[in-house]
DNA sequence: CGTCTATTTGAATGTACTCAAAAGCGGTGG
DNA sequence: CCACCGCTTTTGAGTACATTCAAATAGACG
């Protein structure tokens, strides 16, 4: 039930039995089909959520109607409005499920509670944040400095995984292009690829 | 000396005196003429930077030898290469003074005796990078969704202060466009700013 | 004052977009 | 199980935004 997301977080802090019992404690488990949401954008952002199964996307809506995928979430990863949670106020992103999944999740007082009972959380969720920000940073360096093809080449390489698994239009959503640019750019990649 | 950084810290934890006096007796102060480095590609980031006084940038140079600026670092911000800082390997950003400057730091062993004796202080910078991970995710968004104009307008309204005070030309690769580009739009804007 | 860099402006080019239409694929109900 | 419907992906043609290259002007610094 809980091995992924103990063994997530063993890999940054140790708990005693007693400390994951606590942590246990606060954790729901949620499943969810194909295009359920978790979050939509105008609400509170309450839980931050660790994928247990499945895939995960968050992404903002703009002016236009245009969809814009700010993370993907796979097996093993966190996902949530960390804005929103934080402060609650009205999320600016919505998330929902790009296959069927299962989330581990708590809430915000739960999180606030833990933080006191046991201060190694304090230091987990700091190295998971500097984690997902140098991620994030490195992102925009990359966003702004490639073309839309080198972006992705680049984002196979990082993420081949997720290539495999995701819609084209998911991963041009990500990427910042249309679908339309993205077609064109796999089967020149393709192309490119066999000679 | 150091209000500043003790007013930025009081913001998310209050200390007793002695763990102010313990915190003030990691730091260490240096100037720095505009254009000097604390940090150049390739390098190890031993230290993590707070901006006392004057503007500072980091910045990655591409395969083209295009500068990228990844942030921008005026009083009362930190900065540094926080991958670099975490795990001791080469530096990808550069670090230098857009103004002549003074800057607050300290090194990864200090923070670490810091986190053990202080353990607040796991709180604060938690909370410091999870406010910078929030502001990067949504630069993602807006860099992908929004066209250079667009981005202008926004880059001024939410950092008026700084658009003051940057040459056009680092505005320009902040935003990931030439300068030719940010000067015609710039134009156009101060145009239909005028009707 | 002279040099070096930053900014502006112009013209031609290119990358990615929009709009349109056809083909492919998946899920649903008969 | 198959047929249909809706959504995704592909492909084509024309367009727009931003770039590149070039040259002139302005500004900063020694």
């Amino acid at each position: 039930m809980h091995e992924l997301i103990l063994e997530n977080i063993s890999r940054f802090i140790q708990l005693e039995p007693q400390e994951t019992d606590y942590f246990i404690s606060i954790l729901h488990t949620k499943k969810l089909r194909k295009r359920q949401h978790v979050l939509h954008e105008g609400e509170i952002c309450r839980y931050e959520y660790f994928v247990n199964k499945g895939c995960l996307r968050a992404y903002h809506v703009d002016d236009k109607g245009l969809e814009h995928v700010a993370q993907f979430a796979i097996e093993d990863w966190w996902t949530g409005d960390m804005y929103s949670f934080l402060t609650s106020t009205p999320a600016r992103l919505n998330i929902d499920a790009i296959e069927d999944s299962e989330v581990i999740y708590f809430d915000k007082p739960s999180l606030e509670k833990l933080y006191i009972e046991v201060p190694k959380f304090e230091r987990f969720f700091r190295m998971l944040v500097q984690n997902a920000f140098i991620a994030t940073q490195r992102r925009v360096i990359e966003t702004v400095s490639m073309n839309a093809d080198q972006r992705y080449c680049n984002f196979i390489e990082r993420y081949p995984k997720m290539e495999q698994r995701l819609p084209l239009k998911q991963i041009a959503s990500y990427l910042g292009i249309t679908p339309e640019s993205l077609s064109r750019i796999r089967s020149n990649y393709i192309k490119n690829h066999k000679g």
